[in-house]
DNA sequence: CCGCCCCACCTGTATATACAGGCTAGCCGC
DNA sequence: GCGGCTAGCCTGTATATACAGGTGGGGCGG
């Protein structure tokens, strides 16, 4: 018995390795939706850990939603749940990296505009004040995925027009300038007007999600946000006190 | 020692007696956000259990997000469990009589069926275990605004089939008999398939919000609805500490 | 050939123990 | 009086071990 001893300093820990190394073998496409993970018992023999270290590992991946586990059978990858949001906004850059994949922004139009009646409404300013304006397309993996056309209140985020969208996104950007306090989604399925549709590169009849979100930081609103997404899920969750919030089942296009 | 055994055939076990004791004075207000918790020893000491199972226990209260923990301090309330309360379900016929229409349900299915793999697996039961399955297409004015298919937890609500649905919406019913305590929203836009097509009179591209929803009420689900929505908007706001989440200007299809 | 039982494998839970490292209060020496 | 050291409490991580209960396959007997 080789007598295992604690990771030497500044090596991750034990569990936190296997994590990743399931992490990445299901963002390499080595393990798919459905395919069985080693058990707990291989991944004591292959990292030389305790059963207990092994079964943390996978544990946290399933309560992580990332796998699915069941007595006497196995523990298996999870179906793949793109989901956009739960109930905190995230950030489509951090997911998109999480799930393995290259994130690029396509910067289509950045500059100052006066507000519209729409605009001015949103952002609770007088019509016609000046506001910033960004219109984004992120990419995954080169492959268009939201379309994000921005409105940004100049009092909060004076500088938003000076960031570099390529290396940090709007919102990224704008939680660091201004906490967000409140938000609020509208969510709608559309059929997007032409100029997204080129942008994201779709047939003419294909539905989107649309989502106008703005947010808040103290009284102030800091933001409006049109993002579309092209057949995406959108989730959310929450519980009262207790209540168990547990993985996801599609329930498919049934039938 | 009291070498203390596992519990007894029945029990819930050790660590969820633990969160659940948390839980409940949290739920009684016996404990505050920002109140210290009983350290691990101190739950040691007081359920006779290992340090492990107390660690379990804390631990995953604070992957919940119930509680926050230091090293070297201790572990404390979390501060705000999620306003919940703003984003409550809402009951479509109230909605329709807010704005002073009229509110019908054409009853399209009602009845029992054998759970396929989707349904039992967003039930929670084994497959084919039988479950209660409505079809309904709610009208405002006459004109068809929502179509709801409904499988239901026959554990939770056995006396489903037996409502009125005229008088009682589902939802309504479903609420009255088991309280709420959690729910999960997956929405996506989709084109409907052509039964949906049919029942809401909509022509062929016409895009739709897709709402799978499922209720929990404890332990158990209650119910998993699908719910079709033509051209509709689907809101939610949340607010984390104070910030006031306004009204709505909704920014349409600009341009 | 079919059915039943048992065994091998898997996860779920629990225990006792150990060492690490963060944090604080209090003591002690200068 | 003040600064530094230490003892004690806390969480974080890890190990070895144990028993439970679900699941499925293979072998054996009728």
């Amino acid at each position: 018995m080789t007598k295992a001893v604690k990771p030497a300093a500044g090596e991750a820990r034990h569990y936190i390795r296997i994590k990743e190394q399931i992490l990445t073998e299901i963002a390499e496409g080595k393990l798919q939706p459905g395919d069985r993970v080693s058990s707990e018992s291989e991944l004591v023999a292959a990292f030389g850990v305790s059963r207990m270290t092994a079964n943390r590992a996978l544990r946290e991946l399933m309560f992580e939603g990332v796998l699915k586990r069941s007595a006497g059978i196995g523990t298996f990858v999870s179906p793949k749940h793109l989901d956009v949001d739960l109930l905190q906004i995230r950030n489509i850059a951090d997911e998109i990296l999480e799930r393995g994949h290259k994130h690029k922004a396509a910067i289509v139009a950045v500059g100052l505009m006066k507000a519209d009646a729409n605009v001015a409404d949103a952002l609770e300013l007088t019509l016609g004040a000046q506001v910033m304006h960004s219109l984004i397309v992120h990419m995954e993996n080169d492959q268009p995925i939201q379309v994000e056309e921005r409105y940004v209140n100049p009092l909060v985020a004076p500088d938003y027009l000076s960031t570099d969208f390529h290396s940090m996104t709007p919102h990224e950007y704008l939680t660091k300038v201004a906490p967000i306090t409140a938000f609020e989604h509208i969510v709608q399925a559309v059929k997007p007007d032409t100029a997204v549709r080129k942008y994201l590169g779709l047939k003419n009849d294909y539905p989107c999600l649309r989502v106008f979100r703005r947010t808040w930081s103290g009284e102030a609103v800091v933001t409006c946000a049109l993002l579309y997404y092209p057949g995406a899920q959108y989730r959310l969750e929450a519980r009262s006190t207790k209540g168990p919030p547990k993985p996801v089942a599609i329930l498919g296009e049934k039938k």
